[in-house]
DNA sequence: CGAATAATTGACAATATGTCAATACGGCGT
DNA sequence: ACGCCGTATTGACATATTGTCAATTATTCG
């Protein structure tokens, strides 16, 4: 006779519960827009009480910007460092843009996609940390050398670049209305174009 | 004495009362997220119960939905079909797109500002339709005459433009580090390259 | 001036979120 | 093996928010 007492929940330790809570929230925050995923729901997938929630993330909206965080952050490890003519750097520096845009996916589609009214200051702060990032990177390698003034505008020129990047990844992956070639081809020749002939003038411009 | 009875509400057609509801909604939301304003705040806002939000708008949903129309909606009327050389054109169209953004200022900045994760359908088509009309409309002033074929991939350029466009917007409006007249030159430089050299290309290569 | 119409209200029910004391799992020492 | 203890986890409670709808009242029309 069984007297082995099957216990009601496991006890993990909270780096555990917290990132397989987090992992549920993910999926539920991708599939449906924020007001439609109940804490409730989070908990039900994650098999735990609502309550947990709270004691880990504070508040919903902590969950969600824990959500946020973690599909924006990109590992600063192997980024690539290419050499060569400008024209290879480019073309490398879109590869790595197209890449980690491929990676996620759907779900990266999901987070850059425009939620539309309500800009939260956080998630703002946040998407734009993850974009200056991705910009930084973009100067450092296809970037003049002498960037010691007008810098900020160049950083700026990127971001902006960088916006035609997400817009061009929507046209490829979810609508399809480009493959990866084209889209590599429109970003690598804008690129080039932008910081070979716009930058330039723009700085002569503000001289 | 004075028997005039004061009514404790004024009685507006409705066109006027939605009106007036989602001015304050506009408002609202575009200074909070949209889980930060509760349909009481708006009620509040507009100086009437919480319950004709719902008879209006049915729920808060679609209140919501109805500020994300009016904010993205451009007026088909009087869109400027500027001639000339191409060079004119394309300063023309840049031009207006720039109006427009300037036109909603900070609101607009709301608008398209990435709320982050999750991605709801109907806003999403919401976005998607301003998108497309206006990237008709740059294809229609400065798109080549010979656009019988590839006419779609040219409007997935145009519209993967707009997301440099919003971007570079954001630059100028919200974070200042570009002047107007900084944004004017990046977007009509870029924007003829893309559609001079980059097209063309692209065609050639489908070919 | 009185009745009809419809805009508007306010109370009610259902659902979602945050809080916290009580509970029970599991490691640790004996 | 066994019981103790730290704490991960629960579940109930209080509050806030949303949607519904019959009752109310401002306004129009004869």
């Amino acid at each position: 006779m069984s007297t082995e007492t099957v216990p009601r929940w496991r006890r993990l330790e909270p780096d555990e519960r917290r990132e397989q809570i987090l992992t549920c929230a993910i999926r539920l925050f991708g599939e449906r827009p924020y007001a439609a995923v109940s804490t409730s729901d989070v908990a039900r997938e994650a098999g735990v009480a609502r309550g947990l929630i709270n004691h880990y993330f504070g508040s919903k909206r902590g969950l969600y910007l824990e959500v946020v965080r973690r599909m924006v952050m990109v590992s600063d490890h192997n980024l690539p460092r290419p050499e060569g003519s400008m024209r290879q750097k480019v073309e490398s520096v879109v590869d790595w843009l197209l890449e980690a845009i491929s990676a996620h996916g759907k779900t990266w589609v999901a987070v850059i996609g425009a939620e539309g009214v309500g800009d939260d200051p956080e998630v703002e702060r946040i998407l734009a940390e993850a974009d200056e990032r991705a910009a930084e990177y973009v100067v450092q390698v296809v970037g003049p050398g002498d960037i010691e003034s007008h810098g900020e505008e160049l950083r700026a020129l990127i971001r902006a670049f960088g916006g035609m990047v997400k817009a061009a990844g929507r046209e490829w992956i979810t609508k399809q209305t480009l493959t990866r070639e084209q889209v590599h081809l429109v970003l690598s020749r804008q690129l080039t174009h932008l910081i070979g002939d716009v930058f330039p003038q723009l700085r002569d411009d503000a001289s």
